[in-house]
DNA sequence: CTCCCAAATGTAAACGTTCGCATCAGCGGT
DNA sequence: ACCGCTGATGCGAACGTTTACATTTGGGAG
């Protein structure tokens, strides 16, 4: 591996001048600077970056901590802040708690020691969070910590488009398939829909309860949707919806002749399935570069950069699992479309 | 940050001691050990890996390159390698090339130097990223080089399984949808196909082009499909078998009752769509965890580990896209299950 | 009682950078 | 011709470890 020592000799320079030369290149001569920079090219140096943040006191490294790499959601963040953050010149160490909030501590405690900050994703466990993070910079997407930054996506408006659509309908009495108790962005979606229903004049929203984010979610959610007789459900995510859709199928509920459903995240699942979701999309990919942007941006010794929005645009796109409301069938058959 | 020195000064020993006490417990004495570990336990000191990996000329960090980290195949992978090295105590940075094999390479140059080692997995440039890697230790996940190690799953007999399964169902002429041009796996089950579809008699194998690993690649194949005449097919992938069926949906041909998939990979969205899909079962949690392994194990100064094996076992699972024969209805309508 | 060896611990150099400070050359103003 | 200032460069310390080597101590063998 060359150093920059040898970078110095070829060049017939002191080591701190290549330093410059890389760090501050208009500190030096030009001739220099161009001696400097094409020894380097000959020799095929590469700065040491153990070395570098040894000294700097700084890694060039950002923590991401997700609760599931596998789940479409978060891995489209994970691109995202892997993306931006190679644009910007730092790597990130990837981690997944696997959704154990006592993991996601422990996981967390030692992403700190060895890097610039951390973009937490999801967290479950965040009031211990801050205690472990100390005065570290901390990013948070999709929650909110006195202290730290925090980023989402506007569910609000989602919500208020995916209301509006199933109004426009004819659907009245609408069911929330809540997600995992104590998740960030079940409370939200919660009170937007109790914010925004009162908006549509008759529109009832029903609580179908909290499930897992999971398919097994949604299939468990089938029966009390089922029981509160609506005729449209907003699901917490698409993963809990195909769920749920999958059940109801089975159970010979046809969706969305009987039953309107409305996902959201618009993964890459929801033009995949029978029928393809109606669904809120924002933006994964942005949200986690911005988050990345958040980070880099109060990190010492980094430029300082335009404002960041806090939160992501959403829209609603609209596909198959929503249709027009009509009379019910009394054996709980379809009439087809 | 708290220091090594601190933690000495704590326990009052030299710096020497402590950094013994951490890494060879058996060289000191036991009280003196106990003293540090406590020290370091009031004190909360965590060495700083920059410093260690200076000196030691070692990062503890292994880097992880993919094409698409939103593709769930690799994110399995990913999974397995991050949950494997975070085990070992190691970090992991993740990177993703986008399937662009310039990209590749350029990420490849710039892992390599500030990693122990790197997991490559499934990539697009294998013989520009030898020159790249140089006498780093290196990992091939879905590939093989000249003194590289290589890790995959049992494609050929997964295969075989297929072939058997279509055969026992009654299907004799059997298409491949092949993967992109250049995959290494794609070539490895062509010519998997071509080995064990003699043992079959009378099994005839219809070669249905190179289409890329995405819905779209199975769109585009549907055409080829129907022109060969065949009653079943294998798909490169789980994905490319949706979009087939997807666009045969469209164009009137039922899955199974027309027309036999079989997938590849065993996605979580084999089991999400409809029909469910019939697919070859490979572990990608543990194909990271092995890679991961088999890289720990080459590298200097860690612990030498068992045989790794270098072919995971892979299984066909059998859901609903896979049918008896039927005689075929003239205006193209399936006959219902 | 002496000597030697092993075990335990300390000392200090080294890893490859960055950066504050010192040095030096050249130049313009007086 | 001299002074001082500025811009370019070099020097050397420091970052927090690991580790080769030196030193100390205690105990057993002769």
């Amino acid at each position: 591996m060359v150093t920059i020592r040898e970078v110095a000799a070829a060049a017939g320079v002191s080591i701190a001048t290549v330093s410059r030369a890389l760090a501050d290149p208009d500190k030096v001569a030009a001739g220099t600077r161009d001696r400097v920079l094409s020894a380097i090219d000959t020799l095929g140096y590469t700065p040491n970056r153990a070395a570098s943040g040894l000294r700097a006191g700084r890694t060039n490294t950002i923590g991401l901590l997700v609760p599931d790499l596998t789940n479409p959601y978060f891995s489209g963040v994970a691109r995202g802040v892997t993306a931006q953050a190679t644009d910007e010149g730092v790597s990130v160490f990837v981690t997944e708690s696997r959704e154990d909030p006592a993991a996601e501590v422990e996981i967390l405690r030692g992403l700190v020691r060895q890097t610039d900050g951390v973009v937490l994703c999801s967290p479950r466990a965040v009031h211990d969070d801050r205690g472990v993070i100390g005065p570290r910079p901390l990013v948070l997407i999709n929650n909110e910590l006195p202290g730290a930054q925090s980023i989402s996506v506007d569910d609000r408006h989602g919500i208020r488009e995916a209301l509006r659509h199933l109004y426009a309908l004819g659907h009245r009495r609408i069911g929330y398939v809540g997600g995992p108790s104590g998740s960030w962005s079940d409370r939200r979606r919660r009170a937007a829909l109790a914010a925004h229903a009162p908006e549509l004049a008759g529109v009832q929203i029903v609580d179908l309860g909290e499930h897992e984010a999971t398919v097994q979610g949604g299939d468990s959610a089938a029966g009390e949707v089922i029981a509160a007789e609506v005729t449209a459900v907003i699901a917490f995510n698409d993963i809990v919806a195909v769920g749920l859709i999958r059940r109801l199928h089975r159970m010979g509920v046809r969706v969305p002749h009987e039953l309107s459903v409305v996902g959201f995240d618009n993964t890459f699942l929801a033009d995949l399935v029978t029928p393809a979701l109606t669904t809120v999309h924002g933006d994964l990919e942005t949200l986690g570069r911005r988050a990345t942007d958040l980070l880099l941006g109060v990190l010492p010794g980094r430029p300082v950069r335009a404002a960041v929005p806090h939160l992501l645009p959403a829209r609603l796109v609209v596909r198959d699992s929503t249709a027009p409301l009509r009379a019910r069938l009394p054996a709980g058959y379809g009439s087809g479309s």
